[in-house]
DNA sequence: GTCTATAGAGAGATAGAC
DNA sequence: GTCTATCTCTCTATAGAC
C-alpha cells in the first residue's frame, strides 16, 4: 500500500511460500521426506521454478535452519538478565519455566522443535546448534541465576552448572512428551501444570 | 561342531548378518538413508538376495524394532524390584543410575538409542514403544520406589509419579547429550561421573 | 539361495521456450 | 519467474536362469 516496498513483490512471497511449504513438510516427515517436488506442489508451482529461488534444497534447509536458532531463549535472558533478576529466587525459576511451557504449546515453536529433533541425529549443523542452545548457553546462564542465588543464601550451595543442569533437563524433558503425545493426537492437558510443578518440586530440594 | 545345528546353517547366518548389517546402517542413517543396496552390500550379496529372507525392507526393520525394545530396563526392576529393595534409599536409586550409565556406555545399546531417537518422529511404532518404556513403565516402576521410600520416612512426602520423572528426565538428558557427543566425536569422560552426581544432588533434595 | 536383468517410481536438478 | 520437457541417479522390488 505505501510507497516503500515495490518491485521485489510476487517474487519475495513466492519465497517466503516456499520457506513456509518446506518448514511445514520438514516438520513433518524431515528433510528428506520433504521433497522438492512435495513443496512445490503445496505452494502451487512447478519444481524448476523452485531453482529461481534458492540454488538446490540444501540452501532451503539452511535458511530454515537460520531462523531455528533465533531462539527465544536469548530474548528471555536479555528481558530477565540473570545477574539481576535471579535474586527474585523461584519466581525466576517460575518465569523460565514458564516461557518453556509457552514455547511448547506454540504452534510455530513446535514445528522448530520437531524439525530440530528429526534432524538431530543426521545434520551437523542442527546437532551444533542443538547443542550450543540447549546445553551450553541456557545452562551458562541458568548457572549464572543459581549463582546469584546462592550468594544472597536463597539455596543450599552446590555446583551452579549441576544445577541448572537439573534444573533444565526435566522441562526439556516434558517438552519432547508434549511434542510426542502430540503426534500421537493424544491429550496434553495433563501436561499443562507439569512445569509449575517442576519448578515447586525442584525449590523445594534447593531452597534454604 | 555339535550335532544339534545343522541344516539351515548358511541361511541362518545369512539372515543374521543381513540384521546386523541393517542395524548398523540404520543407526547411522536411519530407515530411510539405509537403503536395500547399502544393506545388501555391507552383507556382501546382491540386493534381490535379500528378499529371500525378509519380505520387504519395512520387515527387516520390524524384526530390529522387536529385539529393540526387550529391554534391559526390565531386567532391572526383576533383580532389583522396587517393593522389596526401595528401602536402600539413595543406594538403589544409584543402583538404578548406573544401569542408566552403563547402557550409555555400551556399543549395542548406542545404536538401538541412535535408531530410536532417530525414527522416534517418524515411525509410530518407535514412538508408541519408547513412550511405553521411557514414560510409562520406567516412570511407574520409580514412582513405586519413590512410594516406599516414603513410606519408610527417607524422604519427604510427595506426588510418587513427579518425583519419579524428576528423577528419571535428568537420566535420559544426560544420556542423550552423551550420544551427541559422541556424533562430533567430542570427549565424553567429563559425563562420567554425571549420573552419580545427578543422584548425589536429587537424593539432597529429598531426603529427610 | 544367489545371481543378472529389469521394471517402475520418485528423487534433485537443468535447458530452453514463453 | 514460471512453464514443459528431460536428464540422471537412486530407490524398492520382481522375474527367471543357475
Amino acid at each position: 500500500m505505501s510507497q516503500v516496498q515495490e518491485e521485489p513483490k510476487v517474487a519475495k512471497d513466492t519465497k517466503e511460500k516456499i520457506l513456509r511449504a518446506a518448514m511445514d513438510l520438514m516438520a513433518l516427515y524431515g528433510y528428506k521426506g520433504a521433497s522438492v517436488r512435495k513443496i512445490a506442489k503445496a505452494v502451487g508451482i512447478r519444481e524448476s521454478a523452485i531453482y529461481n529461488h534458492f540454488k538446490n534444497k540444501e540452501e532451503i534447509f539452511k535458511t530454515i535452519l537460520a531462523s531455528l536458532f533465533t531462539t527465544p531463549f536469548d530474548d528471555f535472558f536479555e528481558n530477565h538478565p540473570p545477574e539481576k533478576d535471579a535474586i527474585e529466587g523461584k519466581n525466576y525459576l517460575m518465569k523460565f519455566a514458564a516461557t518453556i511451557k509457552e514455547l511448547s504449546f506454540d504452534a510455530r515453536n513446535e514445528k522448530l522443535f520437531r524439525i530440530i529433533m528429526l534432524e538431530i541425529m543426521q545434520s551437523d549443523e542442527v546437532r551444533k546448534q542443538f547443542l550450543k542452545y540447549f546445553f551450553d548457553e541456557n545452562i551458562k546462564k541458568l548457572s549464572t541465576a543459581f549463582f546469584v542465588m546462592m550468594q544472597h543464601a536463597l539455596i543450599r550451595s552446590g555446583d551452579p552448572i549441576l544445577m541448572a543442569q537439573e534444573f533444565f533437563a526435566p522441562l526439556f524433558y516434558y517438552r519432547l512428551e508434549i511434542t510426542l503425545f502430540r503426534m500421537d493426537e493424544r491429550p496434553t492437558h495433563s501436561l499443562s501444570s507439569i512445569f509449575e510443578k517442576h519448578v515447586d518440586f525442584f525449590w523445594e530440594g534447593i531452597a534454604l
